[in-house]
This record gives C-alpha cells, structure tokens and sequence, in this order.
DNA sequence: GCAAAAGTGTTGTGTCTACACCCATGT
DNA sequence: ACATGGGTGTAGACACAACACTTTTGC
C-alpha cells in the first residue's frame, strides 16, 4: 500500500479554523392527530419566504447539544422537550449558496400535553403536507420521522410523546399518528405492558357524557430511552426457544 | 415565550468561520476468529504514544464521507471498504488539548478475505483487548461495535463482513466473532435464507484431510444495506397473527 | 334496556431455539 | 467401519394479530 503524505490528525500546531458549523433539530410532536414539525419562515435570503427547521451556528466552544438547545429555546421551552437525540451531520457541497457550511441535525420531541406559545414567525407543520423547505431541511425531516417510528418499535420512547398519564385508547391515537397506520388498543397495551413499559397509576378518566367504561390511566415506568426488544433475532444462547 | 434575540442561522452575511473539524473512523474486520479494530499509533503530541483512530482534518470544500475516505485511503486501500456510515459527531468541550475541535465518525467494514498491506504505525487491534487510546476515541470504538451488532439482527449488513462466496460454518464464525457470543450454524442458515439475504452458488468446499460432508458454497444475495426485519413488533394490520 | 367505550379471553399463525437425526466424505 | 463435519426434520416456546366476548358506565 502507498504511504503518500497525509494531513497529520490533531498535531501540536493548532489547524486552521473549519468550516461555519450550524445545529438543526425537526422537532415532532403529536398535535390534533397528526405529527407535526416545528417550522420557522426565514425572513431573509437566502430562502426567504420558505420554511425552515430550527437551529443556528455553534456558538466557539459549545458543545453540539448545548448550542441546539439553546436555539430551540428561543423557539419553545427547553423544559418541553421529553428527548432529544443526534440524527446526522450533513456535509453537502451545495448545502448553502454562500458558504461551507456543515451542519449537524437533532431530532426532538414534545409531549402532545404542552403547547408552547410560539413566536409569529413559527409553525407546527403536519408531517403529510409540508411546505417547500429552504436548503436541504426537506430530506431530514423523513429521517427524524423513520427514527421516531423505528424507536417505537424496540424502544420505550413513547414516553416522550405521551403526557404523565394517559389511557391506552389516549396512547393508541398517538401511535397512530407516529407510525401512520392503524394499532389496534388491545395488542398495544398488552404489548407495553408485557415489555414492562407501562404501569397503571390506580387512577381512572371518567367517562364522558355518552357513557361507556372508565378507562384506567396508566404512565410510562420510565422517562429515559430505553432498549425493550434487544435482541429480535440471533439472541445468545440460553434463553429458550 | 420569550422572544430573545437569536444568531439568525443562515443570513446574507457569511458567517464567521467555525471549529476545526476532523473525520474518524472504526474500521472493523475479523481476523483470526476475533473482531478487530484499525489503529495507528501517535508519533507527535498530544497524546504521542497512544493509539488513535485512523482519520484527520476536513480538507476545504469537502464532504465528511470524502474526507474519511482520503483519509482512510493512507491506511487501508478504499476499495477494500465494503461499507461505510457515519456513528455520530463529537464535540465534548476537553475532546482536544490544544483547539477547539468537532470530529465525525463513521464505521467501516472490511470483509474478512482481504489482507491490506498496512503501515508501520498501523495495526488491527481485538477490541477485547484495547490499549489507552488518544483523545475521546475510547468511546467511539464500543458505538461502532453497537451498531454493527444491531444491524446484524436486523440488516444484511453481514455482506460486509464475508467473503464473496463462503460456507455457513464459516459465515457462523464472523457472527460470533462480530456479535461475541455462540450462534449456531443451523439456525443462522435458516434465518438467512427464510430472509432471503443468501444464496447457494451452486459451488462445493471439497473437505479437508479429516474428511465430513463437503459444505455448500453461499453469497449475500444484495451487497448494499438493506432493513429486512423492518417490523418486529407494532407491524401495519393485515399481514396476519 | 340499550348504546358506547374499555378491557379480557382465546385462537391461530409465524418465527424462533434446541436438539435429534440423516448425509457425504476421508481414512 | 467409523470419525468428522454438513445439513434437515421436528418439537416446543413464545410473541404477536385478530376477533369474540365481557365489563362498566350514561341515558
């Protein structure tokens, strides 16, 4: 193999300044049936009068996480968001018309309880019926959206789209609008609760004026992301078939 | 909510230039029936002396993948990468001494069959046995490990890791070296094929010396990733129990 | 009593692990 | 023949989807 000279990484004398780096998040929450993403419209070119994601440059020395953060605080309450999590760093030469510019995205989520006031400029968009987005936002809002629904699937991460307590018929609609198609109440709840992410509160939700049976409310056991179903296949040996 | 003045991401203006940025990567590959790591070892401060992921700085108008693959191309021949995907970017606030540096890493996979000729202060290291390594790349080593783990139950991404043709005693082999735990022969057979992911090629491994029934010769029947469990559990209705 | 909504019981199916058994080859 | 390694057959465990049925309420 050829040895040819190479850029030495992290040498002693400090490197040039890199490329302007900027933070991202599609922030999902489930609003009227839907899932929605959070949306700014840019006021200023380039892309003025389409709609963008959220976010801002790295402020020098910030941590990734800190710097979306803190945009997104001027969006909705930090306190209101139930997880966040990295997606992806996006590198495309053409990403920005008028620098280089990398930027690294963030997916968010907000419990459908909150409804942060928003400021004018800002929108919660249904997923199905998006907007035309300013530089290449469009293609990461799917990402965000596959994360969410592969997560619901082997993770407890419905915590973070669901309020403190809710019934399974509460939770079942919000499933339905993540994933897009039709869960049905009764394999849902015996799903969750089989895998221990769900717990009854003791509580009960009255029924309304139609009738019909109080439904028990029940919470996430817990509010971290969790892994539920490891191992799908090729599990280690020892646990039965 | 408030309504702070925000850095407005994206303006007319370009905006000041941003952190240095470095690309890394954990190449993986089975060697001598255990799962291995690429290391270099540091020749200059910082951190001369200890054991680094291979990668370096991002070059002026390049894309991260491109630079990786520059980068990689010092150590190992690029076209011996049978696949590639970016972890997670770095930016804890101490990650370097001396400057204020992001870094992207990705994962590689190298299939078992190929030998690159390596550099002098290059080696492949079993990631049971890790030395002191530089910077934060301790952690990255057990994400990439992780990921490729989960992809096994779930992916096809064991094309990656084999040779074009070979015997499931031998694909057998790489799970348990990659995954770190028994997995039989019979039944990693049948999941591959139900899934598809194989093929016989019709070929034979004659038997050695001590003779035994000579074994089938298969092939990953895709060699780009492909989800092929993509519904464990909360599957769309209408596929039956 | 009747409609409505929640929740349980039950059946059937597909997919997996484990293990017994059969097959093809060398000595 | 018999040892060695490859491969198939099959039984049991489980988790899931689907759907019938029961429970609890309002009117």
């Amino acid at each position: 193999m050829k040895r040819k000279p190479e850029l030495e990484s992290s040498t002693a004398v400090p490197a040039p300044a890199g490329p302007a780096h900027a933070t991202l998040a599609v922030v999902l929450q489930v609003r009227g049936e839907r899932l929605r993403v959070l949306l700014w419209q840019r006021a200023k070119e380039p892309h003025a009068g389409l709609w963008a994601l959220p976010g801002g440059y790295l402020a020098p020395g910030e941590t990734l996480e800190a710097s979306i953060r803190r945009h997104l605080a001027a969006k909705v309450d930090v306190r209101e968001l139930s997880h966040l999590e990295q997606l992806e760093t996006l590198s495309g030469p053409g990403r920005h018309p008028a620098e280089w510019q990398l930027a690294t995205a963030y997916l968010g989520l907000v419990p459908t309880d909150v409804d942060p006031a928003l400021p004018a400029d800002t929108r919660w968009h249904p997923l199905d019926e998006l907007p035309q987005l300013a530089f290449d936002h469009a293609a990461i809002v799917p990402a965000g959206r596959e994360r969410l629904r592969a997560k619901l699937s082997y993770t407890n991460i419905g915590f973070a789209l669901a309020p403190a307590e809710f019934t399974i018929s509460e939770l079942r609609d919000l499933y339905v609008a993540a994933l897009g198609h039709e869960v049905s109440a009764t394999n849902l709840q015996r799903i969750l609760v089989r895998r221990r992410l769900l717990e009854p509160t003791g509580g009960r939700r009255e029924p309304g004026r139609v009738g019909g049976r109080p439904a028990a409310l029940f919470r996430f056991r817990l509010h971290r992301l969790e892994v539920t179903d490891q191992f799908a296949v090729l599990r280690p040996p020892g646990r039965g078939g």
